[in-house]
DNA sequence: CAACCGACCTGTTCGC
DNA sequence: TGCGAACAGGTCGGTT
C-alpha cells in the first residue's frame, strides 16, 4: 500500500527518531527480508556504523550511515552505504525501546547502542531489507551488496523541483504503452503507485487504458500537473491510511481526500455517473468512463477489459461474481484497517 | 518494447 | 457455523 506520500512520511518520521543513533547489532526473523540473504554480511556491514539521514528514493526508506570506525577506534571514511527498505504492502517501521512485548510479525530489528530498536513488522513478508550504495557523482542508488539484485533504474521523482513538465512530456513521448501501467513503472516515474494513478487520472481526465501515444497537446501537462498536486498534498497530509499503512509518528488523513480509489459504484465527484472498476495488468482500477473517454483508437485493445466493468445493474439474480460490492464495504474495510492499526502500535508501544 | 502471468505471503471477507 | 475461494497489491522473472 505505501506509495511516495507513505514512504516520504515514514522517511520524515524516523529522521527525528534515528538520526544519530549508532547501530549494536541485528536481529533476523524472516531471512527472506535481507535482500541478500545473508545476515552475516549484513550485520558485519552496518554494526558500528551510525545513521547520519534519513530519505526516501521511489518506494524506498534509506537509512544513510556513516563510515563507522576501524579496528582501532578511528573513525573510517563515508563510502556512502545505506540500508534500504521497502515495505511493499504491509510493512511498517517503529522505534521502541529493547524488550519491549513485540507480536509474531516482527522480521529484522536494528539494535542501537542507546538501548533502542528499529523494528520492521510487516504481515506478509513482502518487505525487503538490503545495501546498496550512494553514488557520490549522481547522488542516486546503486548496487546491492552481498549478492542481491541490483535496483533497476528509478525513473525521476515526481515531486522533485527540476522534473518539470516539459521533461514528463518528453518522457512520455518515449513511450507507447497504457497510461496506468506506465505510471506505476518505477522506471518510468519514481512511487506513484495503485492509488495515486488513479486519482491523478481521473483528476486529469485521461482513461488508464489511453496509450501514451494518442495524448493531444495539453494533457501530458495536465497529468503532470494533477500528479504533482495530488502527491503533493498526500505528502502534506501524511499519506493515505488505508489497510496497514501507518507511519512511525501517527496514520495520515490523505484517504479522506481520495476521490476515486476503492469507489466503484458511488457516484463521480465531477458527474455523477457512478465510477466504475476494471482491473489493469492484475491491478483494481478505478475511473469514470464518462469523464475519461477513451479515443476509438484505443478502444480494440481494450474491449475484453472493459466488458468485465462493474457494477452491473441487475446482476444480483445470477451469474458468476465480478468483484467485491465496495460500495458496500469500503466502510467496514477502512473501520477493520483502523483497528488493526491500533493494535499493531499498541503491541510496539511498550 | 509491451502485455500478461505466476510467485511471493497472510489476513479478511465473501459465497455457499 | 464452517470452509474454501477470492482478494488486496509492489516487484521480479519468465513467456508470449
Amino acid at each position: 500500500m505505501p506509495e511516495l506520500p507513505e514512504v516520504e512520511t515514514v522517511a520524515r518520521d524516523l529522521r527525528g527518531l534515528v538520526v544519530g543513533a549508532r547501530v549494536s547489532g541485528v536481529r533476523v526473523g524472516w531471512l527472506r527480508t535481507l535482500r541478500s540473504g545473508d545476515v552475516e554480511a549484513f550485520e558485519r556491514a552496518v554494526v558500528g556504523r551510525t545513521i547520519v539521514e534519513t530519505s526516501r528514493r521511489a518506494k524506498l526508506v534509506v537509512l544513510e550511515l556513516d563510515g563507522g570506525a576501524g579496528p582501532d577506534g578511528v573513525p573510517m571514511p563515508d563510502d556512502g552505504l545505506v540500508i534500504t527498505i521497502h515495505l511493499k504492502m504491509t510493512g511498517q517501521l517503529f522505534v521502541v525501546r529493547a524488550g519491549a512485548p513485540e507480536d509474531p510479525y516482527i522480521r529484522l530489528v536494528l539494535a542501537f547502542e542507546d538501548g533502542r530498536e528499529l523494528r520492521f513488522r510487516d504481515i506478509r513478508k513482502f518487505g525487503r531489507i538490503g545495501l546498496a550504495w550512494r553514488d557520490p557523482v549522481s547522488g542516486d542508488l546503486r548496487g546491492e551488496l552481498g549478492g542481491g539484485r541490483t535496483f533497476k533504474g528509478f525513473g525521476p521523482e515526481p515531486l522533485d523541483p527540476g522534473f518539470t513538465a516539459r521533461a514528463f512530456a518528453r518522457r512520455l513521448r518515449l513511450r507507447r504503452g497504457r497510461l496506468k501501467p506506465l505510471l506505476m513503472d518505477q522506471s518510468f516515474l519514481a512511487g506513484v503507485g495503485n492509488i495515486y494513478a488513479d486519482e491523478a487520472l481521473w483528476a486529469a481526465r485521461l482513461h488508464p487504458l489511453r496509450s501514451a501515444a494518442s495524448l493531444r497537446p495539453g494533457q501530458p501537462s495536465r497529468l503532470y500537473r494533477e500528479l504533482r498536486r495530488i502527491l503533493g498534498e498526500a505528502v502534506e497530509r501524511r499519506g493515505s491510511s488505508i489497510d496497514d499503512y501507518t507511519a512511525p509518528e501517527g496514520d495520515g488523513e490523505m484517504q479522506e481526500r481520495l476521490l476515486v480509489y476503492q469507489r466503484a459504484g458511488e457516484p463521480c465527484p465531477r458527474c455523477s455517473r457512478p465510477l466504475r472498476r476494471i482491473v489493469v495488468g492484475g491491478r483494481s482500477t478505478h475511473f469514470c468512463s464518462w469523464c475519461q473517454r477513451l479515443p476509438p483508437a484505443d478502444r480494440s485493445g481494450a474491449a475484453s477489459i472493459l466488458r468485465s466493468m462493474e457494477p452491473r445493474p441487475g446482476r444480483a439474480a445470477a451469474g458468476p461474481r465480478t468483484g467485491p460490492s465496495w460500495t458496500e464495504l469500503g466502510g467496514a474495510t477502512r473501520r477493520a484497517a483502523a483497528t488493526r492499526r491500533a493494535l499493531a502500535r499498541a503491541s510496539q508501544a511498550g
